[in-house]
DNA sequence: TCGCTTGATGTATTCGTTTTCATCGATCAT
DNA sequence: ATGATCGATGAAAACGAATACATCAAGCGA
């Protein structure tokens, strides 16, 4: 038989009921919790016992109805399924949590209209700042954030333009150096695996890399050495199957993969076709995950900084909704990483 | 030069500036979003103008203040890192998000301590139901979410006590099988790889699993057979590589690991030590990831209901959520993925 | 034609905080 | 001693939508 005064208001208690038992207004108790300093340390410490007696969790809405502000940070991001968005937001909630601030994460598959979509519904519930993957976004996707006076950071570009605040790395050029050492190693046909450029700045900065390295040797780049795919490794084996299909004399030595997941489903479509890696094909990958380095032989890849972008946002967007001062546009550092996947043309 | 007057409260509309623009009171504003139904349609046609001229957004705080709920729903998962939570995570969210709720995300690395801080700021900010991974968790998480009336599923699992709401599979079972047939294949040294089993029950039942397998067959599972790891390829390579330095006639010549990133790591550390696989050495994974499937060999794996259980858990928050009936304990089924890393021992 | 029901809408209160403003001692310089 | 200042606190007014209740016209059967 359990004695119910206590519990009898079954479930929350409010700042009054622990102003309360503290013998204190209601005002004091928020003062207690929002800015502790300015009250007394006695009183201060009768509130924060009453607090913990009575379980006290203070109710975020009426908390961020009155004060506009709910220390929500979100991340929309293409899909929680590629494990590098996963990392970058993994080490972004890190960050956020440290400070107080939690993370409200959404996918949208690579939708931009569905991005809108989804982030109004953020934007709704008072989610009070943003990280989005990528450059390319619906114009009123930043004419809402404008409206409803959200900051926000784009991640994994760097806008040149210097239109919206970018945290990133040199996709370009990244692609760029990677078709370098392709024909270093002296292939002449070199083909691309991407995915679709609509929507998606990386993968078309990535295929310029690609296309500016060659245009250094007065190479071209033939739309029948580059395929697409999504983000799967069935699509990425079938559309490296095409390029395979192509006559030997004109089909690709090496194959450079916008990413890693494709570059590995060019794997599978080269080992189904009974070719030899790296000695009849090399590919290279962007991202350089677990999946490629572990492929035997190992992927050639480029390794992005994916936990340092996801803690430069946090700290670039904490920064500004406390009023601090932040550095806008950054430029992370890449790096090659070569395994065994590339090599001279047999 | 733009004109001011009608953006000039620069950002929100309020449900009474739409009031006012359709001619209506801000009650009927409400009636027209909320049950469409019972407003006229003429006047919901004005009102629904009014609402796409401002461009309004209902103030999420203020709604659910008043309505004690925020059609959000929160998954606080071990790491978003992991490839499977999310697989899980996103079905869940394309579910929740037909139905018009979203999607919170949280995760706390393994630690049951900060899984329960996390949770307590998401119901401070009003989300209306959990998803846990797993059935282990701090007592006081559920007298919290009791407390606050917040419906739960635990996934990953299913709680044979009926004590929670769970929607999973036997991981027991599944772990068996597999050793079963390893057994089968003539092995009689089998080793684990798994995961701690502190605050972890799939760790423990997988593991449970393999020693019901060998205990079928009168074999035990000594300790100097099991290795421990955390959830990444280097360590799960180190765990191996201690269960390699065994003297031969104690070495396992198959290896049963808890989940495909330990199985890889395995795969690792035998191919460094110049083991030939399978014929040496047989590994088996659970989850039947990408990363186990394009090893070569091929990784033999558990294939997991990972989509499955995203979606049911969905329909079930939804359902209680909303008064209707659910099935409260869900076992899915799984399936053997038999590839080229596991063989009669040679 | 009258009273009753029904459907559509408006009025006013409420949710639980934060925050402004007022209050009231106490401290301090003059 | 006295007015000014300051620090700690309380009273009360927001914040913006949902909703119980009141209202009012129209429709209907007796």
């Amino acid at each position: 038989m359990e004695d119910k005064p206590q519990a009898a208001k079954a479930g929350r208690a409010n700042a009054s009921d622990v102003a309360r038992l503290a013998g204190v207004s209601s005002a004091t108790v928020s003062r207690t919790l929002n800015q502790p300093e300015q009250v007394d340390p006695e009183t201060r410490a009768r509130v924060q016992q009453a607090v913990t007696l009575l379980r006290y969790l203070p109710h975020g809405a009426a908390r961020s109805l009155r004060s506009h502000r709910t220390r929500m940070i979100g991340a929309v991001v293409p899909s929680f399924d590629y494990a590098l968005y996963a990392r970058t937001t993994s080490a972004l909630q890190r960050r956020l949590d440290a400070s107080g601030y939690s993370l409200v994460l959404a996918e949208h598959h690579y939708d931009l209209a569905a991005e809108l979509r989804i982030t109004g519904q953020l934007v709704q519930h008072g989610v009070d700042a943003f990280m989005f993957v990528g450059l390319d976004h619906e114009p009123a996707l930043f004419s809402m954030l404008e409206d409803y006076g959200r900051p926000y950071v784009l991640t994994w570009g760097v806008d040149m333009g210097r239109q919206h605040p970018s945290i990133g790395f040199d996709n370009r050029r990244a692609t760029c150096e990677m078709t370098r050492h392709l024909l270093a190693l002296g292939h002449q046909r070199i083909g691309l695996l991407s995915a679709a450029v609509e929507g998606n700045d990386r993968a078309r900065e990535r295929g310029a890399g690609v296309r500016d390295a060659l245009a250094e040797v007065g190479l071209e780049l033939p739309p029948e050495r580059v395929a697409y795919s999504t983000i799967a490794l069935e699509s990425a084996r079938l559309a490296m199957a095409r390029l395979l299909e192509l006559p030997a004399e004109r089909r690709p030595s090496a194959v450079v993969a916008t990413n890693d997941v494709f570059a590995v489903g060019a794997m599978m479509a080269c080992r189904e076709a009974g070719i030899d890696l790296p000695r009849q094909m090399s590919i290279t990958g962007v991202d350089n995950t677990d999946l490629g380095a572990t492929q035997t032989p190992g992927l050639t890849s480029v390794s992005t900084p994916v936990v340092e972008i996801g803690v430069a946002a946090a700290e670039q967007l904490i920064a500004r909704l406390e009023g601090r001062d932040h550095v806008p546009q950054q430029c992370l550092p890449f790096k090659m990483v070569m395994r065994g996947s590339t090599a001279a043309p047999g």
